[in-house]
DNA sequence: GAGGTTGTTTAGAA
DNA sequence: CTTCTAAACAACCT
């Protein structure tokens, strides 16, 4: 499940909770307990409030107390409100109950994981070299990110250190709507595809975080991408897939021609 | 049964 | 130094 918008709609989940009290501490799967032992964080995060949650890339902090947890979803992790306790309990890796209800990290693949920090710089160096978050970078400084990079466009945008919050899909998605190979380099671009990716990753990051995932409609790449003899959503041309960076892209060669014979962007 | 998977980290090669 | 590759993590789905 998450990209940003996933992170994003984590982060509205935990929101429901700000003011709450945690009561109790369950982790069914120790394991995903990263940087402390259960006890400690038990120790540091039970009797205090919850604060209001922040999200950076893919990554969400949730202020407890005067301490922090950062949590990672990984590939398949999610973060469930359970008011009522009616959520399903598999996969359930940690619970933090409060008077107000359960916030469930459930993680089918445990890839995600959970960090204590207890201090300011503690927090700075978990979230550690994560780049400016995708939703909120400028102009310049998305340009400036990414121009550097020696390699594939897709590449540097799925580098968190880079710009943090763009994933396999998204980069799909948004350099379909940019009109972008996905192994064009980076170094290759003109100013006018910089101004259309720029514009393509807004609005791209924007819809995920406010449909707090990847929608599904008719106008997305995502849509499709699955069907490993999908159309083009846009021009019905068959999609082609090929591997950059290790991870599969779905991509149209009509909408998104070789750099050479690009018009405009 | 085989192959694939919205992420990250590590080691090693180029 | 930068970039890329493969593997590992784990458990499900097609």
């Amino acid at each position: 499940m998450p990209e940003l918008g996933d992170a994003e709609g984590f982060r509205r989940s935990a929101l429901r909770l700000a003011g709450a009290l945690i009561a109790r501490l369950e982790v069914p799967d120790p394991s995903v307990v990263r940087n402390v032992d259960v006890a400690t964080l038990q120790r540091a995060i039970r009797g205090s409030v919850i604060g209001s949650a922040c999200r950076h890339g893919k990554c969400l902090l949730i202020p407890v107390g005067t301490s922090w947890m950062l949590l990672r979803f990984g590939m398949t992790g999610s973060l469930i409100l359970d008011e009522t306790g009616n959520v399903s309990r598999r996969f359930e890796r940690l619970s933090i109950g409060t008077d107000r209800g359960w916030l469930r990290l459930v993680d089918r693949r445990r890839l995600g994981n959970v960090s204590l920090a207890r201090t300011e710089p503690e927090c700075a160096e978990l979230i550690g070299a994560l780049g400016p978050d995708a939703l909120r970078i400028g102009n310049p400084e998305f340009i400036a990110q990414l121009r550097s990079s020696r390699g594939s466009i897709k590449s540097a945008m799925m580098d968190q250190q880079r710009i943090a919050g763009i994933g396999n899909f998204g980069s799909d998605e948004i350099l379909w709507r940019a009109r972008i190979r996905p192994d064009a380099p980076a170094a290759s671009l003109s100013p006018a595809q910089w101004t259309s990716l720029h514009r393509a990753t807004r609005s791209v990051m924007h819809l995920t975080a406010r449909a707090g995932h990847t929608p599904r409609g008719r106008t997305w790449l995502t849509s499709v991408r699955e069907d490993s003899r999908a159309l083009c959503p846009r021009c019905s041309t068959c999609l082609c897939r090929s591997e950059v960076n290790g991870r599969t892209s779905v991509w149209c060669p009509e909408c998104q021609p070789p750099s050479s014979l690009a018009t405009r962007a």
